[in-house]
This record gives C-alpha cells, sequence and structure tokens, in this order.
DNA sequence: GTGAAAGCGCTAACAT
DNA sequence: ATGTTAGCGCTTTCAC
C-alpha cells in the first residue's frame, strides 16, 4: 500500500490537516512545522494520491491534446515537438496529458475524444488546423480550451502563435537582400492562417522593396504542404517561368520537394537557384544542401500553451490572450547571391 | 456537477450499491433491474467518476506509454502508429494513456517518469529499444510491464514483436527469386534485436538457397538506422565491391538514404539495381521509384500490446508471453528481375 | 435480489 | 497555529 497523508501525520506527529495545509502553502503554518512535514514527506517520498484530490475538488488533473492523425503522422517531427514541450511543461504544473487524435475530416455530429465526454480533463489544448466541427462540438462542454499553432477565423480562443508574418517577410527580405528579385512562393492550403500569413509577408517585403508582386510565380493551390505537393508546385512553377532565381518555400517539407526537383531538372543548388523554407524541422542531414530556413521554436510553443492552459485554470485572466512567439532566420546552404 | 451514481440510483428508484452493481453486470441482479438502470444511465448520459473509483479501488485507470525521444521523433510514422493502436485500444478497455519520452541514453539514478514516482497508472508499456537502465529503474516498482516492438536479451517480459527473422527471409527470397545472386545487406544498430533477426533471415535465406554469404557485401557498422546512415553505408558498399544487384535494406530509412546514393551515382533503380527495404513506413510517394518492401502492421503492434497489458492487469495470465505479428511482402517498383 | 453502511485519501470549513 | 470532522463518488461486505 501506499504512503498516504495519515502516515505522513503520524510521523511528523501532527493532523492530517497540517500535513494538507503544509503541501498547499498555507501562510498559517508556523515554519518549523512546515519544515518537518516537508522533512517527513521526502523522507517517506509521499506523493498525495490523484483519485482522493481529484474526488475532492472536482479536478482531474488532466489536460486533453488533440491534434488531427495527419499532423500527429506527419514526416516531420513538428507537432510531436510541440507536444513533447507541453508535457514537459505539464511536469512543471503537475499535469498529465492524454493525448488523442481526432480525424482530419471530424464533423459536427462524429464522436468526440473519451476524456471530453468522460470530462476527464480540467482544459483541452489543441495544436495545428482543426476542422472547425472540432471546436463547436468542444463548446457546450464548457471547458477551458488553448490552441497552439492555429488560429480559426472566426473564433476567440486563447492561442500561442508563431510570427508567421515576420517570418515571411524576413525569409523573403534575405532573397531580396541576397540580390534576388524573381523569387517565388510555394504554399499549400493557402487557406491556412500560418500559411496566407506567411504568404502576406512575402507580399510585404516585396512592397518594401519596391518590387513587383507576380501571381502567376505564386504556386498556392495545393492542398496539403508536403514533400509531394513541394515537387508538383516546382514543376507547375517551372512550367509556367524560367526566370526564377530565388523561391520561398511556406515550409521545409515543401523546400524540399521542391529541392528534388530541382535537382532532377538540373538545377543547382545555390548557384542557379535559391531557396529558402520555413520550421526548421529536422529533415535528413542527408539533404544536399542543407537548407536555409525560418526557426520556429516548437518546444517553446508546447510549453508556451501549457504555461496559458495553467494561467486559465487558475484564473489569471478572462480575456483570451494572445502569444506569438518569435521566429528566426537559419542561414545554411541553400541561398546564396543571384548572379543574374 | 455532473452525473453522480446518486442521480442514478434516484431516477431508477433503486439504491446506489444496486446501480453499482449493475455497471460491474453482477449475477445477482434480476434482468428488469439491469435494464432499467442501464436505461436510466444512458439517459442520463452518466459516467462514473475515475477519481472515485480509483480512490475505493486503489486502481488509476491509467497505462503509462514509454518511448525513447528519437525513436518519439524520429522522420518515419512508425513507433507513432503503434501508439496510436495502442490509444485506440485503450479506448475499447476503458484506459487512459500518459504518453512520455526518456532520454535514449537513460542511466541507472536519473529521474524516472512522473507517472510511476507517483504511482499514477496501472501499468507501463514499452516500445522500442530502450536503455537497460530503465528496465532495471523500473523493476522495484512492481508495476505490470509490456513491451512492444523490442525484446532485451537477458530479461523475461510480455513482448509483442514483428516476426523479424522470417521477414529477412522473405526480403531476401525475394530477391534471390528475382534472379539476384550478389545481394548486400545494409544494417544500422545490429546489436538491436529486431535488426540482427533480419539479418539472420538474410543469412537463412542464402543458405537455403545455396548461396555463399559474403560479410564484405554486408555493411552493419551504422550506429542508428537512418537516411544519412543508408547513404553512407551504400557508399561504404561500393566502395568495396560493384558486382552488386540486389540489396536488402534492414529498414525503409536506411534503404531511401541508399536510394538516394544510387540515384547520385547514376544507377537506374530497379534496371541496375535491386533495393528491399522493411518496415512500410509511409515514406513521401515522392520516393521514385517507389519502394519494395516489407510491411509491419505497426497499429496492429499497439493493439496487441495493449491487449497483452489488459490481460495482464486482470491477471488472465502470470507466464510472460510473446507474441509475434506476421509480416507479408509489399511489391512495389523497386525490384526487378536481375539481368545480368 | 436489493439496500445500508463503511471506508478509500484528501480538502476545507469550522472549532479550539 | 493546529486539530476535528464532514463529505467528495464509488465499491464491496454484510444484512435482510
Amino acid at each position: 500500500m501506499a504512503i498516504t497523508i495519515k502516515d505522513v501525520a503520524k510521523k511528523a506527529e501532527v493532523s492530517i490537516a497540517t500535513v494538507s495545509l503544509v503541501i498547499h502553502n498555507h501562510r498559517r503554518i508556523s515554519p518549523e512545522t512546515k519544515t518537518k512535514v516537508n522533512r517527513i514527506i521526502k523522507e517517506l517520498n509521499y506523493h498525495p494520491s490523484r483519485s482522493a484530490r481529484g474526488l475532492v475538488s472536482q479536478k482531474t488533473g488532466n489536460i486533453g491534446f488533440i491534434l488531427t492523425d495527419d499532423h500527429f503522422l506527419r514526416s516531420e517531427p513538428f507537432y510531436t515537438r510541440i507536444f513533447l514541450g507541453t508535457e514537459f511543461q505539464a511536469r512543471e504544473y503537475e499535469y498529465y496529458i492524454l493525448l488523442t487524435t481526432i480525424a482530419s475530416n471530424f464533423q459536427v455530429g462524429d464522436r468526440l475524444p473519451r476524456f471530453v465526454l468522460e470530462r476527464n480533463v480540467d482544459g483541452i489544448i489543441i495544436a495545428g488546423k482543426v476542422p472547425a466541427g472540432i471546436l463547436q462540438s468542444l463548446a457546450k462542454y464548457n471547458l477551458p480550451i488553448a490552441l497552439a499553432d492555429y488560429y480559426p477565423m472566426d473564433d476567440n480562443y486563447p492561442v500561442v502563435l508563431i510570427d508567421n508574418v515576420s517570418g515571411g517577410i524576413t525569409a523573403t527580405q534575405h532573397l531580396i537582400n541576397l540580390n534576388h528579385r524573381n523569387i517565388a512562393f510555394i504554399g499549400g492550403d493557402i487557406d491556412h492562417p500560418s500559411i496566407s500569413d506567411r504568404f502576406q509577408g512575402y507580399k510585404n517585403a516585396l512592397e518594401k522593396s519596391l518590387i513587383n508582386f507576380n501571381p502567376n510565380i505564386c504556386i498556392t493551390d495545393a492542398d496539403y504542404p508536403n514533400r509531394e505537393n513541394g515537387f508538383l508546385s516546382a514543376k507547375k512553377l517551372f512550367e509556367r517561368s524560367s526566370a526564377i532565381t530565388g523561391i520561398f518555400a511556406c515550409n521545409d517539407a515543401m523546400a524540399i520537394g521542391v529541392m528534388q526537383y530541382l535537382k532532377e531538372k538540373g538545377f543547382r543548388i545555390p548557384e542557379d537557384i535559391s531557396i529558402i523554407g520555413f520550421d526548421d524541422v529536422e529533415a535528413d542531414l542527408s539533404l544536399d544542401p542543407p537548407l536555409t530556413t525560418i526557426r520556429v521554436p516548437k518546444t517553446e510553443l508546447g510549453i508556451e500553451v501549457m504555461r496559458l492552459m495553467s494561467d486559465m485554470l487558475q484564473n489569471k485572466f478572462t480575456s483570451p490572450k494572445k502569444i506569438l512567439v518569435p521566429i528566426e532566420l537559419v542561414e545554411r546552404k541553400s541561398t546564396a547571391r543571384a548572379n543574374k
């Protein structure tokens, strides 16, 4: 049998109430008692029972973490890193994370995650783009919800986002600084706020440098930003135009696909064409040349959203908060000065 | 406030004890009462409180799932699929899964996952190769442990494994059937039981067809079986020998690296060289040609290990059980008849 | 076949 | 500053 509060109380020669007060760091406890009790707790390696606590406090100590299955299973460890950040921070706050995936075509009326139906979480974190239906279905459960890396148009949730616009500007500006003028944009799922923000950053940077925006060299019709679609979009791009010297891909996965296309077509990177990605995903080092990209602090994002959730659960604030985490240019070998 | 057993009892006009007995499907309950109570439970959408249950039963209803961080973050969704299978099956048994990662260099004395220290799980599932230290540290907690896709040499745990030897035989035999005789083996982390089993299968198949085993064309010194090491191992291989017509890579990640090398060197696949992988990981479709491989039922593996755990928790058996899940050849375009 | 009641470990209101 | 105690929702033994 595990150690209980009684064992601690007996050994410390105080009542269980005192032990409880010490644990919760109550002010009206004498320093001596506090020290003594804390020592005994350590000695006995006592951990309060979550079940007992949960029963009286009507809290579970669990946070639900929801991802769509395609996000969870994607090749680049993006959302898995966000999850890891959240899990890491959850330790700090003594929460457990219940991870589950939902279908990426979730619709209103579909079965919600079990931890919601059974009310076994105190709050819900949602990472990445999810179908509108899930948010709508979740609404009536009245659970605190925080989002990471996604922000639906017409709703108002506390959220942690990447500074995508400024990332798009930084990426494009980097190419402009290297004297590129014919800069293509490769995007997928352009309705996704993150991606349209990156695209917006691209346009802003061009405008600032008085470079004409040319929609003809912006391929944005792919439905999902993965390697394959990067490859296909690049193909489409070069069927339309050949004057390109620089390419900004909306994420690394697409950039990798683009690189593959360029290589097959005999373009040298970066001598003929420079390419910059976004995310700084640990793609295999076998990438040749290593990709210049915009680093996104994924673990940090996960940590921040857990912090946000913890604040919400302590009623630290009521108005939905937005946090933007900063990005950073990572210059590798796939970009160089334009020679045209 | 959530619906409790009292609400159900009142509405059904029985005592809470009766409701409890119905929930647990006790024999001494009349069919009428059972039907009525079950109806009310559905009507009220009643879910027993885990906290209350846990408090009295001294069970948590949680299963800990441990992975090393490099396994969790690897590019191919292998262990993530196993996790998903486990999570899926856990719904069936009404368990929650607490996923956490440990460092791949975990040593005895390092801090164990929180859910172990705080005894908030009823059992532990470990997927993939883990350092011996974690198993050793876990031992004294006396928790049921089940393994998936890894089996330490000198210990005895219930485990679900891929039939790696027979997979190695199938892969090699496939090349032999296509008339290949100079078949190379590319492996990484050769001490890993799965990989040495695949290697063993390779040798068995050669022997059966009276082909001499040539250690010179077996590159097994990479420390981790990823794309980069596949690339480097292929390089090493072709520096030693050029008569190769077929390659069996110990997993798809290495196979992809090998393909990259072959392409760079101007070999045509499969006209010049056939290559077969192992795992059937959803590598991007941009793989050209699509890789012939050995399919491993990853989700199934996760489901099976959860079943095993559930059996253990119900004391369905005492002796450590081993389950081998079958593999399957997936013939795509990277293998063809040898033309030498 | 069903109900009453004890008790799981903890928190918090109240008593001292 | 510390102790006493009710009660959170459930399971299970025992009584009827």
